[in-house]
DNA sequence: TGAAATATGCTAATATACTCGCACATGGCA
DNA sequence: TGCCATGTGCGAGTATATTAGCATATTTCA
Protein backbone atom coordinates (compact mmCIF):
# COMPACT_ATOMS: atom_id res chain seq x y z
CA UNK A 1 0.00 0.00 0.00
CA UNK A 2 2.79 2.48 1.20
CA UNK A 3 4.51 4.22 -1.96
CA UNK A 4 7.96 3.10 -1.04
CA UNK A 5 9.23 6.00 -3.50
CA UNK A 6 7.57 8.94 -1.81
CA UNK A 7 9.43 7.95 1.98
CA UNK A 8 12.84 8.57 0.23
CA UNK A 9 11.74 12.01 -0.44
CA UNK A 10 14.56 15.34 0.67
CA UNK A 11 13.04 17.55 2.34
CA UNK A 12 13.32 20.62 -0.30
CA UNK A 13 11.50 17.37 -2.79
CA UNK A 14 8.46 17.08 -0.37
CA UNK A 15 8.44 20.74 0.18
CA UNK A 16 7.61 20.60 -3.48
CA UNK A 17 5.43 17.71 -3.94
CA UNK A 18 3.77 19.44 -1.36
CA UNK A 19 3.60 22.32 -2.89
CA UNK A 20 1.88 20.99 -6.41
CA UNK A 21 -0.56 18.57 -4.96
CA UNK A 22 -2.06 21.85 -2.81
CA UNK A 23 -2.27 23.54 -6.20
CA UNK A 24 -3.28 20.55 -8.09
CA UNK A 25 -0.18 21.91 -10.76
CA UNK A 26 2.09 24.28 -10.97
CA UNK A 27 4.86 25.86 -12.79
CA UNK A 28 8.26 27.08 -11.69
CA UNK A 29 7.18 30.21 -10.82
CA UNK A 30 4.31 29.14 -8.79
CA UNK A 31 6.79 26.86 -6.64
CA UNK A 32 9.15 29.04 -6.14
CA UNK A 33 7.05 31.87 -4.53
CA UNK A 34 5.55 29.15 -1.97
CA UNK A 35 8.64 27.87 -1.31
CA UNK A 36 9.72 28.64 2.29
CA UNK A 37 13.52 30.06 2.10
CA UNK A 38 13.11 30.41 -1.58
CA UNK A 39 16.39 29.62 -3.41
CA UNK A 40 16.77 30.81 -6.76
CA UNK A 41 14.99 30.22 -9.99
CA UNK A 42 17.74 27.78 -11.25
CA UNK A 43 17.37 25.30 -8.21
CA UNK A 44 13.72 24.89 -8.50
CA UNK A 45 13.97 24.08 -12.00
CA UNK A 46 16.67 21.60 -11.39
CA UNK A 47 14.52 20.27 -8.25
CA UNK A 48 11.90 19.60 -10.34
CA UNK A 49 13.65 17.63 -13.03
CA UNK A 50 15.10 15.36 -10.61
CA UNK A 51 11.50 14.64 -9.25
CA UNK A 52 10.42 13.84 -12.68
CA UNK A 53 12.96 11.90 -13.35
CA UNK A 54 12.56 9.84 -10.32
CA UNK A 55 8.70 10.19 -11.54
CA UNK A 56 7.05 11.87 -9.42
CA UNK A 57 6.60 14.50 -11.69
CA UNK A 58 5.54 15.05 -15.72
CA UNK A 59 5.26 18.55 -17.42
CA UNK A 60 3.48 20.46 -20.44
CA UNK A 61 3.71 23.05 -21.58
CA UNK A 62 1.56 26.20 -21.30
CA UNK A 63 2.73 28.45 -23.63
CA UNK A 64 6.53 28.86 -23.57
CA UNK A 65 6.29 27.58 -19.34
CA UNK A 66 6.32 24.36 -17.83
CA UNK A 67 3.61 23.18 -15.59
CA UNK A 68 4.30 20.17 -13.66
CA UNK A 69 1.65 17.51 -12.79
CA UNK A 70 2.18 14.74 -9.75
CA UNK A 71 1.62 11.52 -11.32
CA UNK A 72 0.54 10.02 -8.72
CA UNK A 73 -3.21 10.62 -8.53
CA UNK A 74 -3.91 13.63 -5.76
CA UNK A 75 -6.86 11.48 -3.87
CA UNK A 76 -4.55 8.64 -4.01
CA UNK A 77 -1.24 10.40 -2.59
CA UNK A 78 -3.54 11.66 -0.20
CA UNK A 79 -4.92 8.46 1.47
CA UNK A 80 -1.67 7.19 1.75
CA UNK A 81 -0.51 10.36 3.55
CA UNK A 82 -3.13 10.02 6.19
CA UNK A 83 -3.12 6.51 6.64
CA UNK A 84 0.79 7.61 7.63
CA UNK A 85 -0.55 10.06 10.19
CA UNK A 86 -3.01 7.87 11.72
CA UNK A 87 -0.57 5.24 12.00
CA UNK A 88 2.05 7.77 13.57
CA UNK A 89 0.33 9.73 15.87
CA UNK A 90 -3.42 8.31 16.57
CA UNK A 91 -2.96 4.29 17.40
CA UNK A 92 -4.50 3.55 14.16
CA UNK A 93 -7.72 4.76 15.40
CA UNK A 94 -9.69 6.35 12.93
CA UNK A 95 -11.92 7.66 15.95
CA UNK A 96 -8.56 10.08 17.88
CA UNK A 97 -8.18 10.84 14.16
CA UNK A 98 -11.51 12.29 13.86
CA UNK A 99 -11.54 13.73 17.44
CA UNK A 100 -7.92 15.53 16.16
CA UNK A 101 -9.95 17.21 13.39
CA UNK A 102 -13.45 18.23 15.20
CA UNK A 103 -11.61 19.79 18.15
CA UNK A 104 -10.50 22.65 16.32
CA UNK A 105 -12.46 25.41 17.91
CA UNK A 106 -13.51 27.03 14.44
CA UNK A 107 -15.50 24.26 13.18
CA UNK A 108 -18.62 25.30 12.39
CA UNK A 109 -22.18 23.57 13.25
CA UNK A 110 -22.87 22.90 9.69
CA UNK A 111 -19.44 21.00 9.21
CA UNK A 112 -20.32 18.96 11.95
CA UNK A 113 -24.45 18.34 10.24
CA UNK A 114 -22.29 17.49 6.91
CA UNK A 115 -19.99 15.16 9.09
CA UNK A 116 -23.29 13.09 10.51
CA UNK A 117 -24.67 12.89 7.64
CA UNK A 118 -21.58 11.77 5.66
CA UNK A 119 -21.17 9.09 8.30
CA UNK A 120 -25.03 7.90 8.12
CA UNK A 121 -24.30 7.58 4.70
CA UNK A 122 -21.43 5.45 4.76
CA UNK A 123 -23.29 2.98 7.34
CA UNK A 124 -25.92 2.79 4.21
CA UNK A 125 -23.12 1.91 2.49
CA UNK A 126 -23.96 4.78 0.00
CA UNK B 1 0.53 26.85 14.39
CA UNK B 2 2.88 25.42 11.96
CA UNK B 3 5.90 23.96 13.84
CA UNK B 4 8.92 25.32 11.02
CA UNK B 5 11.48 23.48 13.20
CA UNK B 6 9.66 20.10 11.50
CA UNK B 7 9.71 20.49 8.04
CA UNK B 8 13.58 21.00 8.54
CA UNK B 9 13.75 17.75 9.34
CA UNK B 10 15.68 15.38 6.73
CA UNK B 11 14.46 11.74 5.48
CA UNK B 12 15.63 9.71 7.97
CA UNK B 13 15.60 12.29 10.95
CA UNK B 14 11.63 11.75 10.13
CA UNK B 15 11.82 7.91 10.17
CA UNK B 16 13.33 8.06 12.94
CA UNK B 17 10.67 10.66 14.49
CA UNK B 18 7.64 8.89 13.31
CA UNK B 19 9.43 5.49 14.80
CA UNK B 20 9.40 6.84 18.17
CA UNK B 21 6.06 9.14 18.22
CA UNK B 22 4.44 5.39 16.94
CA UNK B 23 6.05 3.83 19.89
CA UNK B 24 6.16 6.57 22.41
CA UNK B 25 9.87 6.29 23.20
CA UNK B 26 12.30 4.01 21.82
CA UNK B 27 15.63 2.74 22.24
CA UNK B 28 18.72 2.87 19.73
CA UNK B 29 17.65 -1.43 19.33
CA UNK B 30 14.30 -0.38 18.57
CA UNK B 31 14.77 2.82 16.25
CA UNK B 32 17.18 0.29 13.96
CA UNK B 33 14.43 -2.52 14.21
CA UNK B 34 11.85 -0.37 12.81
CA UNK B 35 14.18 1.58 10.16
CA UNK B 36 13.91 0.70 6.73
CA UNK B 37 16.93 0.03 5.14
CA UNK B 38 18.77 -0.10 8.18
CA UNK B 39 21.69 1.28 8.71
CA UNK B 40 24.16 0.21 11.28
CA UNK B 41 23.85 0.96 14.92
CA UNK B 42 26.07 3.59 15.17
CA UNK B 43 24.65 5.04 12.44
CA UNK B 44 21.41 5.04 14.44
CA UNK B 45 23.14 6.22 17.47
CA UNK B 46 24.25 9.37 15.62
CA UNK B 47 21.35 10.43 14.30
CA UNK B 48 19.65 10.19 17.87
CA UNK B 49 22.32 12.40 18.86
CA UNK B 50 21.61 15.03 15.95
CA UNK B 51 17.61 15.09 16.50
CA UNK B 52 18.76 15.58 20.73
CA UNK B 53 20.81 18.50 19.87
CA UNK B 54 18.19 20.26 17.34
CA UNK B 55 15.84 19.91 20.58
CA UNK B 56 13.66 17.29 18.93
CA UNK B 57 14.13 14.39 21.23
CA UNK B 58 15.34 13.85 25.26
CA UNK B 59 16.91 10.55 26.49
CA UNK B 60 16.78 9.50 29.94
CA UNK B 61 18.33 6.50 30.88
CA UNK B 62 16.47 2.50 31.22
CA UNK B 63 19.53 0.82 33.20
CA UNK B 64 22.60 1.19 30.05
CA UNK B 65 20.38 2.68 27.58
CA UNK B 66 19.30 5.55 26.13
CA UNK B 67 15.58 5.75 25.90
CA UNK B 68 14.97 8.83 23.72
CA UNK B 69 11.37 10.84 23.85
CA UNK B 70 9.66 13.38 21.63
CA UNK B 71 9.91 17.11 22.95
CA UNK B 72 6.84 17.96 21.39
CA UNK B 73 3.97 15.91 22.72
CA UNK B 74 2.34 13.41 20.39
CA UNK B 75 -1.23 14.81 20.51
CA UNK B 76 0.36 18.12 19.37
CA UNK B 77 2.55 17.11 16.84
CA UNK B 78 -0.03 14.78 15.57
CA UNK B 79 -2.23 17.65 15.56
CA UNK B 80 -0.02 19.89 13.63
CA UNK B 81 0.69 16.98 11.03
CA UNK B 82 -2.59 16.64 10.28
CA UNK B 83 -3.52 19.74 9.70
CA UNK B 84 -0.76 20.07 7.19
CA UNK B 85 -2.32 17.12 5.42
CA UNK B 86 -5.86 18.41 5.45
CA UNK B 87 -4.58 21.49 3.67
CA UNK B 88 -2.12 19.40 1.14
CA UNK B 89 -4.48 17.14 -0.20
CA UNK B 90 -8.14 17.51 1.11
CA UNK B 91 -8.63 21.28 0.30
CA UNK B 92 -8.76 22.48 3.98
CA UNK B 93 -11.84 20.23 3.98
CA UNK B 94 -12.30 18.11 7.23
CA UNK B 95 -15.29 16.96 5.32
CA UNK B 96 -13.16 15.33 2.48
CA UNK B 97 -10.66 14.24 4.89
CA UNK B 98 -12.62 12.05 7.50
CA UNK B 99 -14.90 10.88 3.69
CA UNK B 100 -11.19 9.58 3.09
CA UNK B 101 -10.96 8.12 6.39
CA UNK B 102 -14.48 6.38 6.41
CA UNK B 103 -13.62 4.71 2.86
CA UNK B 104 -11.57 2.13 3.54
CA UNK B 105 -13.33 -1.06 3.34
CA UNK B 106 -12.14 -2.69 6.70
CA UNK B 107 -13.93 0.40 8.76
CA UNK B 108 -16.48 -1.35 11.00
CA UNK B 109 -20.11 -0.39 11.73
CA UNK B 110 -19.18 0.00 15.44
CA UNK B 111 -16.61 2.25 14.43
CA UNK B 112 -18.93 3.87 11.92
CA UNK B 113 -21.23 4.24 15.25
CA UNK B 114 -18.68 5.70 17.78
CA UNK B 115 -18.21 8.24 15.13
CA UNK B 116 -21.83 9.45 15.14
CA UNK B 117 -21.67 9.69 18.97
CA UNK B 118 -18.42 11.62 18.80
CA UNK B 119 -19.81 14.14 16.59
CA UNK B 120 -22.91 14.47 18.28
CA UNK B 121 -21.15 15.20 21.53
CA UNK B 122 -19.06 17.43 19.81
CA UNK B 123 -21.84 19.75 18.28
CA UNK B 124 -23.83 19.34 22.11
CA UNK B 125 -19.87 21.09 23.25
CA UNK B 126 -19.10 18.26 25.09
C1' DT C 1 11.32 44.81 -35.26
C1' DG C 2 14.31 44.68 -31.57
C1' DA C 3 15.05 45.12 -26.65
C1' DA C 4 13.49 43.39 -22.22
C1' DA C 5 11.55 39.84 -19.71
C1' DT C 6 11.07 35.23 -18.97
C1' DA C 7 11.82 30.56 -20.37
C1' DT C 8 14.88 26.18 -20.44
C1' DG C 9 19.50 23.21 -20.86
C1' DC C 10 23.39 22.13 -18.83
C1' DT C 11 27.42 22.03 -15.68
C1' DA C 12 29.68 22.40 -11.51
C1' DA C 13 30.60 23.99 -6.73
C1' DT C 14 29.19 23.75 -1.91
C1' DA C 15 26.63 22.21 2.00
C1' DT C 16 24.36 18.75 4.39
C1' DA C 17 23.04 14.21 5.37
C1' DC C 18 24.34 9.75 6.07
C1' DT C 19 27.33 6.43 7.13
C1' DC C 20 30.73 3.73 9.69
C1' DG C 21 34.69 2.33 12.71
C1' DC C 22 37.48 2.51 16.68
C1' DA C 23 38.09 3.37 21.58
C1' DC C 24 36.18 2.87 25.83
C1' DA C 25 32.46 2.10 29.68
C1' DT C 26 29.17 -0.79 31.96
C1' DG C 27 26.11 -4.50 33.24
C1' DG C 28 25.13 -9.60 33.46
C1' DC C 29 26.49 -14.08 34.42
C1' DA C 30 29.36 -18.69 34.22
C1' DT D 1 35.96 -12.05 39.26
C1' DG D 2 36.80 -11.90 34.58
C1' DC D 3 34.71 -12.53 30.01
C1' DC D 4 31.01 -11.35 26.79
C1' DA D 5 27.26 -8.75 25.25
C1' DT D 6 25.65 -4.41 24.84
C1' DG D 7 26.11 0.28 25.84
C1' DT D 8 28.02 5.29 24.55
C1' DG D 9 31.62 9.12 22.77
C1' DC D 10 33.71 10.82 19.11
C1' DG D 11 35.94 11.66 14.68
C1' DA D 12 36.01 11.35 9.86
C1' DG D 13 34.92 9.51 5.04
C1' DT D 14 31.40 9.12 1.38
C1' DA D 15 27.09 9.99 -0.83
C1' DT D 16 23.40 12.89 -1.70
C1' DA D 17 20.98 17.11 -1.67
C1' DT D 18 21.02 21.78 -2.52
C1' DT D 19 22.53 25.55 -4.70
C1' DA D 20 23.88 28.79 -8.34
C1' DG D 21 25.79 30.57 -12.86
C1' DC D 22 26.22 30.89 -17.76
C1' DA D 23 24.54 30.08 -22.43
C1' DT D 24 20.63 30.14 -25.26
C1' DA D 25 15.66 30.14 -26.93
C1' DT D 26 11.13 32.22 -26.91
C1' DT D 27 7.53 35.49 -25.94
C1' DT D 28 5.87 40.14 -25.35
C1' DC D 29 5.10 44.68 -26.52
C1' DA D 30 6.61 49.63 -27.14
Amino acid sequence: MQDHRIVKLSRRERQIMNIIYQRGHASVAHVLSDLPDPPTYSTVRALLRILEEKGHLTHDKDGPRYIYHPTQPRHQAGHIALKQIVQTFFDKSIEKTVAALVSDTDVSDEELDRLSRLIEETKRGI
